[in-house]
This record gives structure tokens, sequence and C-alpha cells, in this order.
DNA sequence: TTGTACGCGTTATCAT
DNA sequence: ATGATAACGCGTACAA
């Protein structure tokens, strides 16, 4: 009786009547083997149906056939966003197709973000990572290109970068909700915006005091860090103001929702007496009363795209940046004609 | 000019005198190591600043140091889910802590769950799982067991299972949503439950049904996928009852919020002609208006407790079956007395 | 093409 | 009871 052991290469070996080493080119597609030991020593290895142990593909070659994603330490505001889902199951598609597996890192206050991506590269448990949510100088580049981990990042960093780049513009996202607004009449809008130490925060509300000014309306930005809580408070800053603005433009849906509640908590009627539009286009905000209208940006195929970067880059690629397509506005019930604010906001 | 080369157990070896073998027993605790060999053993480790190769210790014990968790297919419903970030959090939490790593795989339509999993513990890639969600006869059971992996599951499964167990008892907190409901005045009472073939979905359900019995209200359950889409049809369905109810009870925040907008879409007011409540109490229920009543669970704590039981098993414990503290109803704006319905609901 | 050393810990076997 | 030695896991890579 046959215990079921896994067949090892020199099974293989043995079954096609050629060595371990041979068993070894041929199976990695390389040069040195003749066409008729390729074929018998294939033949072996799928009549076995051998698969290479990725335990000791990785002791022998020093690769963990693994990648990872650092989640930054608002673990509350990051929750809440779907946008990260999306990318994941993105990143997955095509990690699960090349036999990587998805590595999540989460950092903790008692954990920083730094040693967070040391832990994961000082036993090169990840060969690679990605790197989302860029900042500004940030210092993540520099610590995983010491940690000699590649990376891929998700927008185009500001300082030299040796990592590839998958981008969207989400400007251009940002741009087209402003026309919508300046050709539905309102002058003074405001942009909620994410970190300003974001990257992509940061240009979203570039972006919009841009758009406004050349469609010559009054601007006017308020960061926050993303949260419901905060861009609800950004709401009632905003709509405190004796010229208070008649549209907002936030940079995510959640802080979206947050704002049609306070509108509505204020007594102002979206979008009668406030147009508001989102970022993501979430489920949600479909459902919501009124239904959001929203900047739809394909999370899904950015993760995926990300992943064949750093994919490429594993396996020596030299570093590119690829444009995603851009996003675009669904236009729903939450954005409507401007109206002379009434004085009860 | 020496290479910086990591430390192997052959330095410690050599630097404490004594052979490779005696090292691994002393580094591992076992006997057979004399006090003070096993002294000058540490002594060199620490002075060169080993640790153990994960890869190698992979190879030789054919354990992998990393757990799994397995998303469903549904991405977009539990990519609105917060309390499965939390989850992993609280996941993280303990593995980062005891040098494993966490391994995230999505479930696809291409990629089904159960293929999922043999994909993970086809090469070891993981030690163990996470098992979430659990469904009625939940088939992940036995499979993972045939697979030769180790789980513990989230909620106690209906079917024999070899693995431990971590609970909360949600009943609970359904029960608490009914008596505060029931105390309001509300009489006839709605659940907008989950899938009927999630364990969690049916006891809430269940505990809902026998406790508004209980309290001699009228109780019906509607049930969804857990999205906001079928939430909102969901509502839709009950408010067009000629006996439509005053209070509904949903088994998610993201369905409430979903339900808010539908009743203020239909002209119904929250609370006064319609209470609602949501479960997970999720960051945006506290600022939508009005301010969602919903039950609060600790999923952060959940994964912890649930990490922690996978790590014991890894290690050899005998299953176990904790139940962590019960979550509490959280009353904010959007329940209120009942009144007689409106015709125009 | 083949043989073999190598990566690095773990563990069974053997000697003291 | 202590400790050394060597085999093992399984691919990779280089010398022969």
């Amino acid at each position: 009786m046959t215990v079921h052991r896994r067949p090892t290469i020199a099974d293989v070996a043995r079954h096609a009547g050629v060595s371990k080493g041979l068993v070894s080119y041929a199976l990695n597609d390389r040069p040195g083997v003749s066409s008729g030991s390729r074929e018998r020593i294939l033949a072996a290895a799928s009549d076995l149906g051998w698969t290479p142990s990725v335990r000791a593909r990785s002791l022998s070659t020093g690769r963990s056939f693994a990648c990872g994603v650092v989640i930054g330490r608002s673990t509350d505001v990051i929750a809440a966003d779907p946008f990260f889902h999306s990318l994941i199951a993105g990143l997955e598609d095509v990690f699960s197709q090349s036999g990587q597996v998805l590595v999540l890192a989460v950092a903790t206050p008692g954990r920083r973000e730094a040693e967070t991506y040391r832990g994961l590269a000082e036993d090169r448990r990840v060969d690679g990572v990605v790197i989302t949510d860029l900042r500004a100088a940030d210092e993540r580049i520099a610590l995983v290109e010491r940690l000699g981990m590649k990376a891929v990042t998700l927008g185009r960093p500001d300082v030299e970068s040796p990592f590839s780049s998958v981008s969207v513009d989400d400007g251009a996202g940002i741009r087209s909700a402003v026309a919508h607004l300046a050709a539905l009449g309102h002058r003074r809008v405001a942009h909620v915006a994410g970190p300003e130490a974001m990257l992509h925060g940061r240009r979203r509300a570039e972006a919009f005091l841009s758009a406004a000014s050349d469609a010559g309306l009054e601007p006017v930005v308020v960061d926050t860090d993303f949260s419901a809580a905060e861009g609800a408070e950004a709401t009632h800053r905003l709509l405190s103001r004796p010229d208070r603005p008649t549209a907002i433009v936030y940079s995510n849906d959640h802080m979206a929702v947050a704002g049609i509640g306070v509108a509505q908590r204020r007594g102002l009627r979206v979008p009668d007496d406030l147009s508001i539009t989102g970022f993501d286009d979430t489920e949600l905000g479909r459902y919501v009363h009124p239904a959001l209208t929203s900047v739809a940006t394909d999370a899904r195929a950015w993760g995926s795209a990300a992943a064949r970067a750093l994919l490429d880059a594993l396996s020596g690629g030299t570093a590119s940046h690829r444009e995603l397509d851009e996003p675009t506005l669904i236009v729903r019930e939450s954005t409507g004609p401007a109206s002379p604010p009434s004085p009860r906001g």
C-alpha cells in the first residue's frame, strides 16, 4: 500500500529518465534541453500531477511568491471605504492566477507603518508591495526600496521613484463634477477634500480650484481625514458661512452621504437648497435620498492593473507608468439647479 | 570587507561552540540541552541578531506560517461591509504578533469558493483559515478538514465541526432592538434579514420572531442578500403593505441607511412615521439624518479572539467554543414612539 | 546533460 | 542526560 505522497521533481526525473536538474530547466522554459527530453519531461510531470513546491522554491530562490498591501493606521476610515475592497478584489484577481498570494498587513498605533513594511521585508514574507494613498514626499518609496522589495504605486509619486505606477486622473472626475455644477448655475461651490498630505486628496483639491476658477466660480476648500465625522463637521462649517455654498463636491461618497445628513438636519433640501456630489460611486449612494451624484472610478480594474505591473516588476521588467481610463460622473438626484440661498441655512 | 549576510543557525552554532542541531533544540525550548549550553546558545543568537528563516522553517516543517481568509463571491456586498474590515484588523493584531501573516483570497465567479480554499491548501499556502459568514449545513467545514487545514469559525456551525468557534450572540442584539421598539409602543414590526442560508442571518431572524411574539407584536420578515439594493427593495415592499409596519429592524446598517432613503422618498418621516434600527453601528450611521439607532458589535475584538483560537489550534490545542460579550443597542434618532400610519405611506 | 552543492532549519540516529 | 552527525524537505544553479 503506497502512501499518497506529493510527487517531487525527483519523481518526475525518474519517470522521464533524466536528471533532476534537467527537469528544472525544462519546466522553467530554459534553453539547453532537447525538444525530445522536454516533451518527455512535461508528459511525466503532467502524468504524475506534479506542481512545484512553493516552499522549496521559496527557499532556493529567496522569493516568497506573495505580495502585500499595508493598510494605514486609520482603520475606521478605511473600514468604511468600499474603494479599498474593490481594489483588493482586483489585485487578487490577478495574483491568484499567477500563483501569488495576497498578504494584508495592518499598521496600528503600536506598530507603525514603517515597522509593518519592515516586518514584511524582514524575512521576505512578500516580494513586493502595493503602495496606496500616496502622500506628499512619501517616505515609503525610499523605505521599500531600501528594504529590497519591489513595489507599484497607485498614482504617481511626487518624489523620485524606481517603481511602476498605475494612475487614474481623478482630477478629471472632479472637473466633470465642477462643470456639471457650473452648468446648473452654481457659483459658490465648495470642496470637502481628503487629507492635504495625501497626493490624491491634494490633486483633487487642486483640480477643483482650477476648474472652479476657470469656470468663474467662487471656490472654497476644506480639508478632512476622509471620515464621515470630519465630512459632517466640514459641512456644518461651510453651511454656517454667511456666503454659504450652493453646492459641495465631496472627495468620497461616505462624506457626501454624511453631508446630505447634515444638510437635512439643518433644514436644507438637497438638491433644492444645496447640491452635493460624491466620489467613488458606492452602492449605498444609489439608495440614499436623494440618490447621490458621484464620480465613478473602477477600483477593481485599478487593482488588476497594479497587480500586473507589480508582477511585471518582479519578473525583471522596467518601471512603467500607466494611466487608466478617466473616471466618469454619474448624475443622479443630489445635484440640481442653483437657487438663491434661503436665510434659514 | 564583509558582505552583510543574514546570520544562519550555523553561525549561531559556531559562535556558541556547539552543533547546529543543538541550537535548534535550545531555541525551540526542547529537552536535552544543558542549561549552560542553552544560555550560551541564546546569548550567541541574540549577539548575532539571529532570527529563524521562515522559508527554511517552512520547508522543513511543512508549515507556512500564514493564515487565510476567503472572501465569498459577492464583492459588492462585502465591499460595503465595514464589519469585515474591523474583523481583518482584529485578526492582524494577533497574527502579526506571532509571526503569522494574513492571506486574503477572493472567490470570484470564475474561481468558486471551494476552489479558492483548495488553492490555499494545495501547496499549504496557509496553515489555517478563518471561516466567516457560516451557512446552514456549511460544506466548508468538511472541505477544510479534508484539505488538512486547521480553522476557526465565526459563530457556531449547525453541523459537526472539529474546529474552534468564537461567537457573538447577535440574537441578543436583535432582542434588545425589539424590546426598545415594543417599549416605544410599536406593534407591527418588520425585520429586513440577511440571506436565509447564512446562519447569523437566520438566527437574527429567529431572534426577531421570537422576541416579537413574546412581546405580543405582529412581526414580518423579509430576506435579502445584505445589499443596499435589496434592503431598499424590501423596504418598498414592506411600506406598500396595507398594514405596513411602524418599525423596521435591519440586519445591517447599510440596508438601514438605504431604508431611511426609501422612507424619505415615499414621504415618510423617520422616526415619526417609521422607526428604523440598524446592525453593526458603523460610523456613517451616526451622521445620516436621522442618526441611526443600531446594534454595536465589536468586530475587531471578534477578529482578535478568532485569531487566538486559530493559533491555539495550530499549536495543537483542542477545539474550544468561546462566546464574546453581547452586542449592545445604541439608541439614536431613527427610533421613536409609534404613531398610527398615515394613509400616504 | 548530468551530478552535486546549496539554501537553512528540523529531527531522527548514534555516540559519549 | 548531552551533544554531534547526518538525513531530509525540494528546487535551483553551476561545474563538469
